[in-house]
DNA sequence: TTGAAAGCGCTAACAC
DNA sequence: GTGTTAGCGCTTTCAA
């Protein structure tokens, strides 16, 4: 039951273990005969390429390491969605691992990645371990790091302010009049931590004072979550006059619980999301939210990852904002 | 600019190149003295194991594969999150691969999961293409087939019956008393088409005609579809007594339309959706569903393949049927 | 267009 | 506890 290699194809064709390999890799460069030989042969030994042994002798891998630290988060759906568009369209393979939003796992992700070769590195997020940050540097590999801005990006950096984002959500609460703003988040992790920043930022530019009730817990932003933070607020007997939510499922959640106990959206309260999920625009009410840009992201990153590996624009520190946009729906309309 | 090698470490440790691998894979088979000034060396240099060359030598991977349809439902999230668990603990890696729902790129993804020599493969779903079947076969490894029940495993096939599911959902309005019932879904992928085969299955044993409108449309479930295909559907002048979506998101998404369209649920129309998601719970109305166990599957799946890869249980055909169960909850009740 | 020889970076098996 | 030897299954020269 030993496994097929090359060369028990090459003995059945009668040629040699290049030329099937040949066959296997630029078959325009071997006579017809022969490759139709070949092929049979794969066909009938039921032949699959051992990929490891091809990466060590050829020293190319045609892998790219993408890190996101969950896969919950329809978030890194849309953006793996691109960046698997692009890159195994372009002949790569990719392989996506999970940090669970900790440091020390993305240490081990990037430590099992760099074993395994890849050729780029595409993450999500700017902060690392030191250690993480000194083994993508010294791997003379492409890096791209997403989703936020960096002081100091190792390479290339595509993302946005996330505390600006913050910052804009809340001011336009204010603008709406209201003092009472409360922020809502789940996990609170560096994006929803910079979110708050700006939120913070904003109340105080504004003379307000932030509420206690930054009502988190670490748990995955979900509608579920959403509700029962809700929830729980109310039954404390405090009813802020807008909330701030770090994810559109928190405000979706918070607002079947408004539904449930006869608080009106957005007469008695002014509720924001945040990313502008499918979901925001066809809620009842629609939802305000911030728009952000998931899926252009995985696009722009792959696309400088190809740029890099061939061309060699590489290793250039590059920044790129790519932005956001305040979109207003019901959920924070004036009366 | 070489890349560092075990031979750069042994040397500049001054020892064998075996010894330094030893450390890397058995540090108690190392003195202490030895281990200490490898490990340094391995520091210094920045060194990482290059795992194409591991995996040659040892003709062992430690590698699962796992193919799902998509990473956009949150059902594979929870599914995967579970063969995490499990096998990550276990000192295994995963792989995980999606087809997005096709069988072409299933056989492309077990392909390349067997060029990377995976020692088990996870799958959702039971159709494959002839050849992927064959692949599966011939590679001597455990394969798990999941989410479905299927007449002809390939080895271990844990699942439950979506037709079953379907018909259970179907009956459960028909015993409130309604008539026209329609049938709701996104993606008619072959799970949501056995659900629609138990649906029709459970309309003929009550006598009752299936609704044309299965408004159905290749696109993901999602609540920005339900809440579409509701308007669609009601535009259109048609307003059943009840539908059942195949998916919960659609189901919210057709209950947030019936709010803004002054539609009472349940009073002017019944709503039941599928999979009993987080939120199916705390929506408003609470939604009815059919709790499926995703995560049980992963944690089992994994498991069985655990034990097929130590001790020699493998190979040996089982299927084991998780079952449902249907939920019922506002959305549906008896006004 | 085809092949022969050498080697990618590691580990299994066996010695010491 | 440590080292030697051989080889995993491919691809890269280079030669014919």
């Amino acid at each position: 039951m030993r496994r097929i290699t090359l060369d028990d194809v090459a003995s059945l064709a009668g040629v040699s273990p290049i030329t099937v390999s040949r066959v296997l890799r630029k078959p325009g460069s071997v006579s017809e005969a022969l490759r139709v030989r070949v092929n049979d042969a794969i066909e009938n030994l039921g032949y699959v390429p051992n990929v490891a042994a091809s990466r060590l002798a050829s020293s190319r891998t045609h892998t790219i390491g993408v890190i996101v630290p969950t896969l919950y988060n329809v978030i890194f759906a849309e953006y793996l969605f691109a960046l698997h568009e692009v890159l195994v369209t372009a002949g790569y393979q990719v392989i996506v691992v999970n940090s669970r939003y900790s440091e020390v796992e993305e240490e081990n992700a990037i430590k099992a990645l760099l074993g395994q070769r890849v050729e780029a590195v595409i993450i999500a997020g700017i902060h690392h371990t030191p250690l993480s940050r000194q083994l993508l540097k010294q791997a003379h590999l492409p890096v791209v790091e997403t989703f936020e801005l960096a002081d100091e990006p190792i390479h290339l950096n595509i993302g946005m302010s996330q505390e600006r984002a913050g910052q804009t959500a809340t001011h336009h609460l204010i603008t709406r009049g209201f003092q009472r703003i409360a922020f809502m988040t789940g996990n609170l992790d560096h994006r929803a931590q910079s979110r708050f920043d700006g939120y913070h930022a904003a109340m105080q530019a504004a003379g307000l004072k932030s509420l206690e009730l930054i009502t988190h817990r670490p748990r995955h932003s979900s509608v579920a979550l959403g509700s029962e933070l809700f929830a729980e607020m109310h039954s404390r007997g405090e009813l802020p006059e807008a909330i701030f939510c770090t994810d559109d499922n928190l405000a979706l959640g918070a607002m079947q619980e408004c539904r449930k106990r006869g608080i009106l959206v957005p007469n008695d309260i002014s509720i924001i999301g945040f990313h502008d999920l499918e979901f925001a625009a066809c809620a009842a009410p629609s939802l305000s939210s911030v728009a952000t840009r998931r899926y252009e992201t995985g696009v722009l990153a792959a696309k400088k990852v190809l740029a890099a590996l061939d061309g060699s624009t590489s290793h250039l520190i590059e920044k790129i904002d790519m932005g956001f946009a305040l979109v207003e729906r019901e959920s924070t309309a004036p009366e």
